[in-house]
DNA sequence: CGAGCCCTTGAACGCCGTCAAACTCAGTGG
DNA sequence: CCACTGAGTTTGACGGCGTTCAAGGGCTCG
């Protein structure tokens, strides 16, 4: 388990120059094209990675959540590909990307645990990927959830069954590659299905094997 | 240009363990699933890694080009999530995953150039997400000649406005989240618009103005 | 010369987007 | 206390983009 990373490497961490920040809600973290010197680890609250075209549709890349850690991409491009605002507020520890660097090459557990976060992000990205490239609009929506599940579970956020979401239904929509509009019918249909509610940001996965067959989700590349 | 890492740290690499090895045509690289111990440069050839679903569709992650590194995303997860097998016949320079660890935390420019390679493909799969997500059946297909000119280009493998991709049409829509049927249709349409020809293995693009606009093609992410 | 793979094209279907309207609810100010 | 606003949700009607199914083409290879 290397969610807790403050705590897993605590003594190296504190060598390290950290400051809590916080970003109110709606306001971002980072944006495209900026240079990006921080990097910062998500203590309470939801954000998210993502990216606008020029004809103004957005892709969420990305939803981070506590104990995540944002910026890890920025490790090695010196300009950011994309953006990543507040969902909620956020509360942070910020580090120096270059310093962060710097103890990552002299500390063995220190860059396993930083490749380990990174590896994960990355298997996220090809799981949406073969989402939004694969799956039909009900199953992606099904396997959303699953992943958001397994992730909060990790957490200690709530269980694998129930869970609170404090997401819009556009913001999932533009990681799903759905317009808001679709995914609300998808969601109606999981409902009158008996599987999966989504209310008021709480969702209740009401029979996980078969929404797991639907989704043709399998967990492990969460860990 | 980060693409020549054999030369880059030559000395460097001498030092690991490397061993040519060859991948013919159609062969597996890695398997989904099982544990990789090992990294490979591709030094001529293209492969391709990918992903099969239950429902037996595949959605490809990507496609690897001589100067790439193929099992990046294996140097901290055991067991790999995704497949990838041979395209053309495959040449490689084999390194064992630990060696180049151990290598890694212990010199700052070989880590600097593999968490480089790492940062692009991540960028690459960030674009591909937005493509299947936002953006249509053409403008996908018009992206994806332009990125693949771009990559080449830095190879020297061809010009930016003509080059060899020796993928079938098959490969190329598992990749676009299309189907063969619809990827030729569009291929069509970009030649009867007089922007791309990709005619037995050989892509001529001819205005390459007018295809960046429809792509909304923005090539920093390659470097 | 047949088998297999890939490319090409047509016809019809259906998933999902677009457009539009109504509703809830929190916040704001009169 | 209530009108007003704006953001988010919900639902219906309709159209189109992309899939599915089907057939025929060229090519290489045995």
């Amino acid at each position: 388990m290397h969610l807790a990373l403050l705590a897993l490497d605590e003594g190296l961490l504190k060598s390290l120059e950290i400051r809590s920040r916080v970003f109110e809600k709606g306001t971002d973290i980072y944006e495209e094209g900026r240079a990006c010197r921080k990097v910062y680890i998500v203590t309470t609250g939801w954000a998210c990675s993502y990216k606008i075209m020029r004809s103004g549709s957005r892709q969420v890349i990305d939803f981070k959540l506590p104990g995540d850690i944002i910026g890890l991409q920025a490790l090695n491009v010196i300009r950011s590909g994309h953006s990543c605002f507040a969902t909620t507020r956020v509360e942070t520890a910020e580090i120096n990307t270059l310093d962060l660097i710097h103890a990552f090459t002299a500390n063995d557990r220190l860059a396993t645990s930083i490749l380990g976060a990174a590896s994960r992000d990355d298997a996220m990205l090809v799981e949406r990927l073969v989402s939004v490239g694969r799956r039909s609009a009900l199953e992606r929506t099904a396997h959303f959830f699953l992943e958001l599940a397994e992730r909060l579970a990790l957490r200690g956020m709530g269980s694998k069954t129930a869970f609170d979401c404090p997401l819009s239904q556009f913001l999932i929509a533009d990681s799903l590659g759905l317009t808001a509009v679709h995914l609300n019918r998808m969601l109606r249909t999981l409902r009158e299905m008996n599987l999966l509610t989504f209310h008021e940001g709480h969702v209740h996965i009401l029979d996980q094997e078969r929404l797991t067959q639907l989704a043709d989700f399998e967990n492990s590349y969460l860990e």
